[in-house]
DNA sequence: GGGGCGTGTCAACAGCTGATGACTTAGACT
DNA sequence: AGTCTAAGTCATCAGCTGTTGACACGCCCC
C-alpha cells in the first residue's frame, strides 16, 4: 500500500494534473491516466478534489501568475517580457503555463478567470507604461503576442521560434514595445 | 426520411463538424452532436468520412488558408492582416477559423500540417517584407501575434480587443510591422 | 491494546462515445 | 413493372469515463 501521505499524495495529484491538462487539454485528460502518472488511486481524486472540475481548478489555481510585475522601464519589460515566454523559466512544467488555461473546461468560472487574467496583465501594462490613447487595446496586443508565442513555441513546436533563447526575443520584443507604447 | 443528395448531405456534415470542432474542440465535439446540427443519420459520417479522425482532415482541408497573398507593401499588409484578424472576415464561421487548427486532435498528420501552415505564412510574409537578419523568427513573432489575437478575440472574449474593428488594429499592427520588418 | 479516524484500495455502475453491420427505401434505368 | 444501386435508418456493441460506496489497513491517543 501506498506510505500515508496526505499533502504528499494531493501534491503528486496535483502535479500530474497540472502536466495531463497543460498537454491534452480538458476534455483530451482522463482521470486514470493522472491517476497513474501521480502513481494513486484513482478514487482519491474524489476524496480530495471532489470532482475532474475540483481537480482542475485546483491545479489551475497552483499555476503561476504571468506578468505580476511589470517594470516601468521599456527595456525591463522587454526583457522581462521575453523571459516568460522562455522554457528555461519554467523547468517543472513541459509546456507553457499559460497553455492550460487557454485549454480550459468550458466552465464558466474557469472561463471568467481566464479573461479576468488576461485583462488583468494588459492593465498591468498600461498601468507601468503609461496611458495614452488606445493604450488598453495595445497593451492587449501585447498579451496576444506572448499568448501566440506560448501557443507556436510549445504546443505547435514551429521553427525557429521554437529554439529561440530569451535572448534572441529581446531584441524583436523591445522594438514591438517601443511601437505600440511610445514613451 | 431525408431527401436523398449525397453532395448536400455531405457539405451538411462538413459545415456542422467545422463549428463544432472549431468551438469545443476535437476531444469535446461529439459525432452525434455534429449529426444532429447537421440533420444527418449519425451513420452517414462513416459512410462519407470513415471515422471521426476523417471528418475532422475533411472539415480541415475545407478552411480557409490563412494569408496566402501578403502585399509586399507594409500599409496594405497591415491592413490585410488586421482584415484576417476581424470576426467580420469570416461570417460563415462562429469562431475565427485557425482555432480549429489549434484545437486540433493529436494526431501526427494534423500537427505537422499545422506547423508547416504557420511556418509557411511566416516564409511568404518574409518574401513579401523582404529579407534581413533574423527575418524569419520576426515573421513568426507577426505570426504569433495573429494567432493570439484570434485567441483573445475569439475564445476568450477580451475587451476592448473583441469589440475592436479591423480599423482599430490597423494602426496599432501597421506599427508593430514597421518596427519588426524595417526596410 | 483497543477504539477511532484518516488514508488508501477495490469493484462496480450508469452513461456516453465511436464504430459497425444488417436492414429499408428512394429513384433511375431498362 | 421489375431491378439494381446509392442513400439513409436502425439497433447494438465493446470500450472508456467520471463517479461512487463499501471495505481494508495503518497510526495515534486514551
Amino acid at each position: 500500500m501506498r506510505p500515508r501521505n496526505a499533502a504528499a499524495t494531493r501534491q503528486a495529484l496535483l502535479e500530474a494534473a497540472r502536466d495531463r491538462f497543460t498537454r491534452a487539454g480538458y476534455e483530451g485528460t482522463t482521470l486514470r491516466d493522472v491517476a497513474a502518472d501521480a502513481g494513486v488511486n484513482l478514487a482519491l481524486i474524489k476524496r480530495y478534489f471532489g470532482s475532474k472540475e475540483g481537480l482542475f481548478k485546483a491545479a489551475l489555481a497552483a499555476s503561476p501568475r504571468l506578468l505580476t510585475d511589470v517594470p516601468s522601464d521599456r527595456a525591463a519589460f522587454a526583457e522581462a517580457l521575453s523571459r516568460q515566454l522562455s522554457a528555461d523559466t519554467w523547468p517543472e512544467f513541459g509546456e507553457h503555463p499559460v497553455l492550460m488555461l487557454l485549454r480550459a473546461s468550458g466552465d464558466e468560472s474557469v472561463t471568467a478567470r481566464r479573461r479576468e487574467a488576461l485583462e488583468g496583465a494588459a492593465q498591468r501594462i498600461v498601468d507601468a507604461l503609461g496611458p495614452a490613447p488606445d493604450a488598453l487595446l495595445r497593451a492587449e496586443l501585447l498579451v496576444a503576442l506572448g499568448v501566440g508565442v506560448a501557443v507556436l513555441r510549445s504546443a505547435v513546436g514551429v521553427e525557429p521560434l521554437s529554439e529561440a533563447t530569451a535572448d534572441d526575443l529581446t531584441g524583436p520584443l523591445r522594438a514591438i514595445v517601443d511601437a505600440l507604447m511610445p514613451s
